[in-house]
DNA sequence: ACCGCTGTGTAGCTTTTGGTACAGACTCCG
DNA sequence: CGGAGTCTGTACCAAAAGCTACACAGCGGT
């Protein structure tokens, strides 16, 4: 993978021959390992970030240490926590992780206004990335609100359960991921076993009754 | 106030004449008298809107009735959640009431588009205003999962004093803020008031030991 | 086989928040 | 001045969620 594949990656199929040449000269891939945060809150952006491969996942960290995530970048998305700090100088606000095995382009933040100036892609591009996450932010602000955990659990497993019903993830993950502690998940997850909705594993855990956990968050307690 | 004087606000102060023009015969200007919901869930956004005068909030509204205030707009603020609707073809998720005495540019979604083509100014605030938005949507969404409720409603209390520390809301409105429910704005009133923070009256709470707040919001319970 | 690490299962207690119910106080208005 | 409507104060109980502590199970390495 080199930065000229970038070119023909969503919105930067259109551009012009300069611009392409100028997301050449300025682009650079960065690829990570196993999941490490690469941004810290105050963090001053230097660029735009484009996730190529894998997925960022933004979260906030309490001050007693718990985390909760506040959303999900995915591939072909444009960070846009980046273009908020570049366009409003306003320092970054929250956490990034990269999932394993990522690839994210950073475009310079000189680069990123110029081809916004000139690139109508460019401009719809970040627009719609800036609404989409106005979205998703006031859904999951919405659902923090409310749903109670074990509805929001069950919403947790229904979305990111692959085909096959599994789910790979640990506890401890979910419980960062909803912003909670992990006897609390697995107390609920007791729940969830005893009226036959999942099986649990070690790292793992299997959707049995998709209807039954769709019913749960639909009706209330 | 005619829809002419809109051309002397903020972003729509550099445009050309042509867009001038354009503005002048398609933005519609509305006021809303009393507090009252103006759009809802599902609204199918006709236009851009852009606060002249007053305060919009946009809320969300739980199944069981409760309220929980997501952010306000503020005059010379796009109300970009119809932004986001304009140019994601998103339905509109959540509720938007207007503060007493708001006036609002409605500016229909064809001639707001033209304008985002055509003018710099236009894009630029465009992008401004979303990335604002998504930065108080972080901070909003990292408050409720960091801090307990008397700390956000310390918090609620020095935001929203005016300079003499008075804060004009009943604990009614206080609650549906901080989605919650009055009793317990009520039980955390009493606590403020017997620790000398604040004093309670009949729409109004005067806070009288700033400090004594923000020390509740800085130091765990 | 043994050890250490990580992940899960569970119990019991505390704190926080929500729900219900009602009393009293203030305000506007006729 | 009286009455309706709105706002606040409070007591009590229930539910939800967090905290602490510990047992045990799987997995990998030596």
């Amino acid at each position: 993978m080199t930065t000229s594949s970038l070119e023909s990656l969503g919105p930067f199929r259109q551009l012009s021959e300069g611009s392409r040449a100028l997301l050449r000269r300025g682009a650079v891939l960065a690829e990570c390992g196993p999941p490490a945060p690469i941004l810290q809150p105050g963090t001053s952006i230097s660029g735009a970030y484009f996730v190529v491969r894998g997925r960022l996942r933004v979260y906030a960290v309490a001050p007693d240490g718990t985390e909760a995530t506040l959303y999900f970048i995915n591939p072909g998305e444009t960070c846009v926590f980046a273009l908020n700090s570049l366009f409003n100088d306003l320092r970054y606000p929250a956490w990034v992780q990269a999932d394993a095995d990522t690839t994210v382009a950073l475009i310079p933040g000189g680069v990123y206004r110029e081809l916004f100036q000139k690139e109508p892609s460019i401009q719809d591009v970040t627009v719609r990335a800036l609404s989409t996450l106005v979205f998703r932010l006031m859904e999951e602000l919405e659902e923090v609100h409310a749903y109670k955990l074990d509805q929001r659990l069950a919403n947790l497993l229904l979305i990111h359960a692959s085909a096959a019903g599994e789910l790979a993830m640990t506890q401890q993950q979910m419980a960062a991921h909803l912003g909670t502690t992990r006897e609390v998940v697995a107390r609920l997850m007791r729940d969830f076993v005893a009226r036959g909705f999942v099986e649990t594993g070690r790292g793992v855990t299997r959707v049995k009754n998709a209807d039954g956990l769709a019913g749960l968050i639909a009706t209330p307690t």
